[in-house]
RNA sequence: GGGCCCGUGGUCUAGGGGUUAUGACGCUGCCCUUACAAGGCAGAGGUCCUGAGUUCAAAUCUCAGCGGGCCCA
């Protein structure tokens, strides 16, 4: 017997009952086939939002539905605690930066957060039911994750896969760091657009309007568009920069936009992304005159050590002396900053190593037709990404808390030495190379960059199959069932993850992908903390449940966007109650399990309506589609089941204590937990416990087996019953009746033979006598209304469909073939139609009639 | 600017060539019915973003446009 349904007690005790049962353990010795998920590390960026708590919950679903079908399920849970969001947040929370503490204080702040993170967010997924196994877990920071990391360096580079390199990179002067194209914000700018002049070399005036005049000194070339007659004949001459005097070529190309400025740009390295371009295009020079701390150097002549800005106002003010600064206007533009610190980012050449992977292009596609893409759409924007890509995967990162490049430079030669495999993983800052480099020299220099996080977290399926470990788990998990993960990451996580996996493994690494899309806020914009519009799980759990906050995870379609929206949650909310109470009610009425018995018509159209819901559940949930099964279970649950079939047993149970009743309501609802269990698992857990334990034996509802049609064959008598019984309530409550207000006698006419129901009819509506007719009342009929059915006419009849449609809807036609019969030229007949609305009137007067499709009730 | 997705009652959402367009929340009316008033029954509320096309038939398919989102320039 039920009590109270208390939502905040029951959950943390079910939690506690997984936890010490261990209810989601991993079993290696198991026969059951395997289903391994690798399940998206969070980074310690900022909160677990709802946006997290719908995407986490969508995967799980999937994890309860498969350990359900049998699978030994293998489902971890890692954290990617290392790079620069931990740094940030140690850089914030202590007030401190690594100039001050120095790298090694700084690291150790960085692993203790790691530690007050990695438990903050195990409480988090905990308190919301995910189902991971906390034994599987891992970090990117441990050794484990460094040995591999440091390993698939090795082996790329043997493989001659990676390549360092000057190249330009995105640099942030106030972080003095490399930052990755992610990690970029627009932020909109008010600037000046200010016009100059470059001398050509025969001494004519070149107006070149520019919003970066500090980059003078870096100026190496100047282009127009290749069909502007007004530069035309500039094409291949030189001009002069002004101040500083440097030679530069005058080229032709289609990148510049004719209506900006003057339409003739000067190209500097690096004032933005095409400067790159033109750069490596047109092999031009390369003349870096910023520091990494965004001061000019010594290629910026008089105006080094000045600010970016102060060299700004500076040259401007020379320009204006000489009569080279013609005009400024205001601009208001878009720059790139870094999302992290808001300062907009420079471009530098540094010594970089790069993954190659551009020459492979059509091998990353090949490989994503190989996998499974649910919803399949997002895996064009993979190939589209793929198709555009520009340059090599840079992993160079100039921080310190990650994990560090396995390389030393030997001091002599320059030669690049590598570590053995079995020492790994190593520090190049605290170890040395066991030997000597092959040219004699026992002196390194150490790589003190440490590598981009993803380059570590694009080996998630090895590190959880710990490839390359005494104890793999490569033969079984590999390549794994499942990655779920956001479509926002598809360009990095899930790229570079295909990538790792071709090189060390000449495989996919999964066989399925399954991309949910973001938790909005309640105005439909995405959670940022720099927006103030975070809402917390936990807040939300607390209040309600962590079953409802699933419920409504559950009711977006997978990929889509889903606002917050505490109505929905309160949906969910609702939901429980409304299961929990009849779950009370049935409770009071199971004192066994019944194997088998006679069922009644009413106790077979359940059965049959629950078969089918799982039929169709179970097809939805092999697609990933958990939202449609969801949608079908609470419909299937709430008004066949609750509002129909409970209401027609009830005084079956209560006064008779009937034996199919009882069955049908054992059965009935021990599938429907089931079903409900993988999207409200603790409520569900409970009920379970606490009626169908004692039957079923299994531990949890969890690892209890997924329900399995039980072959009962649809009733239409059922059917009609509950049709009958719907009708009835329904007039009564247009009369402002009581629903168990007594109705003397009724008559249904009808064609079928409802014997078998009539007790189920008087009872639950409290008729006291029924009468059974064949044929019709003694009554006029009108037809009011004929429904075609275009399903059927439409293909037989073609361009003729308008004219028949008009022919079914003559009242005469349609009263024939009501009566069965087949008219007109064209046959019609019942088929023909989907539903014919009658009205009934007696000496000219509406009766209280009811109609159905296979009955007609007069109530007297 | 490019790729992809989305646009459905007041709000959020399901469906995705063929009956009366799904459900939730909110609103109105009725019903305390021994699981549940956090419930039940009924009702009001829609140019299914706009326009063109394909078709006997378009919310659904195609194209164009408008608006929003994600990712990338």
């Amino acid at each position: 017997m039920l009590g109270e349904y208390k939502p905040g007690e029951i959950e943390e005790k079910i939690q506690r009952f997984w936890e010490e049962k261990r209810i989601y353990k991993f079993d290696l010795q198991s026969e059951k086939p395997i289903f391994s998920i690798d399940t998206p590390p969070p980074t310690f960026s900022g909160e677990i939002h709802m946006g997290h708590a719908m995407s986490y919950s969508q995967a799980e679903f999937m994890a309860r539905y498969k350990r359900m079908r049998g699978y030994n399920v293998f489902y971890p849970m890692g954290f990617d605690d290392n790079g620069l969001p931990t740094e940030r947040l140690v850089e914030k929370k202590y007030g401190v930066n690594i100039e001050e503490i120095g790298r090694e204080k700084f690291v150790k702040l960085c692993l203790e957060e790691t530690k007050i993170g990695r438990e903050k967010y195990r409480d988090i997924w905990t308190k919301l039911g995910i189902s991971v196994d906390w034994d599987l877990s891992y970090s990117t920071i441990n050794n484990h994750c460094q040995r591999l990391a440091q390993i698939s360096f090795i082996e790329l580079y043997k493989m001659g896969r990676l390549e360092r390199k000057k190249e330009p990179v995105i640099w942030c002067p106030h972080c003095k760091t490399a930052i990755a194209q992610a990690e970029l914000e627009d932020k909109e700018e008010d600037t000046f657009l200010n016009t100059i002049i470059f001398k050509t070399e025969d001494g004519k005036d070149l107006q070149i309007a520019t919003t970066r005049p500090e980059f003078l000194p870096s100026c190496v070339g100047v282009v127009v568009h290749p069909s502007d007659e007004r530069y035309k004949d500039l094409i291949g001459k030189y001009a002069v920069v002004p101040i500083f005097g440097n030679r530069v070529k005058i080229i032709a190309d289609h990148r510049v936009d004719r209506e900006f400025g003057t339409g003739i740009v000067m190209i500097c390295t690096f004032g933005d992304k095409t400067d790159i371009e033109w750069w490596k295009d047109y092999n031009l020079d390369l003349i870096i005159s910023i520091n990494k701390d965004g001061t000019m150097n010594e290629k910026a002549g008089k105006f080094k050590g000045m600010s970016l800005k102060e060299a700004r106002e500076a040259i401007l003010k020379e320009l204006e002396s000489k009569n080279l600064l013609i005009k400024r206007e205001k601009l208001h533009h878009i720059v790139n900053t870094h999302e992290r610190c808001g300062t907009p980012v420079e471009y530098l050449v540094e010594d970089q190593w790069f993954v190659k992977i551009l020459d492979l292009k059509d091998v990353w596609i090949k490989q994503a037709d190989k996998m499974n893409w649910y919803p399949e759409f997002m895996k064009k924007r993979y190939i589209s990404w793929v198709e555009n890509l520009k340059w090599d995967w840079c992993i160079s990162r100039q921080r310190y808390y990650g994990v560090p490049f396995p390389v030393w430079y030997c001091k002599k030669c320059g030669s690049v030495v590598l570590p053995e495999k079995e020492d790994l993983p190593v520090d190049p800052l605290k170890d040395k190379p066991k030997k000597p480099c092959k040219c004699g020299s026992t002196e390194f220099i150490p790589e003190k960059d440490v590598m981009d996080t993803w380059f570590t977290s694009s080996l998630t399926p090895q590190i959880i199959a710990k490839w390359e470990c005494e104890d793999s788990l490569m033969d079984k998990i590999y390549p794994n069932s499942l990655r779920p993960q956001a479509h926002d990451i598809i360009r990095t996580w899930l790229f570079y993850t295909v990538v790792k996996s071709y090189f060390h493994n000449n495989s996919i690494p999964w066989y399925d992908i399954m991309l949910s899309g973001f938790g909005l806020d309640e105005e439909g914009r995405t959670m940022h903390k720099s927006k103030g519009n975070i809402i917390l799980p936990l807040d939300v759990v607390k209040k309600y449940s962590a079953d409802a906050v699933r419920w409504w995870a559950s009711s977006v379609k997978l990929g889509d966007d889903l606002p917050y929206s505490e109505k929905d949650v309160i949906a969910g909310h609702r939901l429980c109650i409304k299961l929990w109470n009849a779950s009370k009610l049935i409770s009071s009425h199971i004192d066994e399990k019944i194997e088998s018995c006679e069922l009644r018509e009413v106790d077979k159209w359940i059965l049959s309506k629950i078969d089918h819901v799982i039929e169709k559940t179970t097809a939805y949930l092999d697609r990933y589609e958990y939202s449609k099964a969801r949608t079908l279970i609470e419909t299937s649950f709430w008004h066949d089941f609750c509002d129909n079939y409970l209401e027609i047993v009830k005084y079956r149970v209560y006064e008779k204590k009937d034996k199919a009743a009882k069955y049908t309501l054992y059965n009935a609802l021990l599938a429907y937990l089931k079903l409900f269990a993988i999207y409200i698992p603790h409520i569900t857990e409970e009920i379970y416990q606490s009626i169908f334990k004692k039957f079923e034996g299994y531990e949890s509802i969890h690892i209890s087996p997924w329900p399995e049609k039980m072959g009962i064959e649809k009733s239409d008598l059922g059917e009609i019953c509950v049709e009958i019984i719907s009708s009835l309530r329904k007039w009564k409550s247009d009369k402002g009746m009581p629903l168990n207000a007594k109705l003397e006698h009724i008559t249904i006419f009808s064609l079928k033979n409802l014997k078998s129901i009539e007790e189920d009819i008087k009872n639950p509506m409290n008729v006291q006598r029924i009468e059974f007719k064949e044929g019709k009342p003694e009554i006029e009929e009108k037809i009011i209304k004929v429904v075609p059915n275009y399903r059927v006419i439409g293909p037989s009849f073609g361009e003729k469909t308008k004219e028949i449609i008009k022919l079914l809807q003559n009242p005469e036609i349609a009263k024939r073939i009501d009566s069965g019969e087949t008219v007109t030229e064209y046959k019609l007949c019942r088929d023909h139609i989907s539903r014919i609305e009658k009205e009934y009137m007696a000496e000219g007067k509406k009766v209280d009639i009811i109609t159905g499709k296979d009955y007609i009730i007069e109530i007297f």
